[in-house]
DNA sequence: TGCTCATATGAGCGTGTATTCACATGAGCC
DNA sequence: GGCTCATGTGAATACACGCTCATATGAGCA
């Protein structure tokens, strides 16, 4: 065991609090119903609560639920016009990460259990 | 609501095995302890278990489930050598996820609730 | 005002998942 | 062989998370 190697290397990790922020940015991606929504306005542009409900296969509750998280992590922005909400992409980070991702995936398809 | 704008979305979402195999991928990184791991890695190249789990602050047998997930879903390579086991990031993929999200979240400076 | 529609929210439930403890495997060493 | 050390694994518990149902807010319209 290499007690310098681990001191440099516990030295050099980022600071918890950025840890926790990366977790919480991944925990959002992590969840098929979310991807989805972020997939819509990836394509869409901008869109309704309704439509992206009816665009993505899910009730308009839990897309409701679902838009609300990422909208307090700043990762869609609302514009209100009336009784609608026009949700979008806040910004390029997502998309990056999005397509990053994808293409490993489809690339490397996926888990090769055991 | 523009039914032929949600049929057009709706015909551009990756399929369901991609969106899903997505999902699992960022659930891989949505956990502060496996993304320290991978902190360690990319900055001490390959380490033992003993090493990890000394330089994130984790008790060994956590660390070990974490690299066994890891493992089974080739983020991370193992190299045996006797009764010791050197771990390493599969692949570039994770390295460009991990710093574009890092650089978004310390730019960004996490959520501002509400 | 009273009604409907679009969206938002809270509570409750079921499910998945991380952590811990105890033990198993298996290599090196006496 | 018998012991210790490094790692791996299974079971149990505790917590977090997403979904759904019911209800709330608030705009448009008669």
């Amino acid at each position: 065991m290499d007690a310098d190697r681990v001191s440099a290397v516990m030295a050099s990790l980022p600071p918890q609090a950025a840890i926790e922020g990366l977790a919480e940015v991944f925990g959002l991606l992590a969840d098929p119903g979310r991807l989805r929504l972020m997939a819509a306005l990836l394509e869409g542009g901008e869109m309704c609560v309704r439509d992206l409900a009816a665009a993505c296969g899910q009730s308009e509750s839990s897309v409701s639920h679902a838009l609300r998280l990422l909208r307090l992590n700043r990762v869609v922005k609302v514009r209100r016009s009336g009784r609608m909400a026009y949700y979008r992409l806040a910004d390029s980070h997502v998309r990056m990460l999005f397509d990053l991702a994808l293409t490993h995936v489809t690339h490397d398809e996926g888990d090769h259990r055991e």
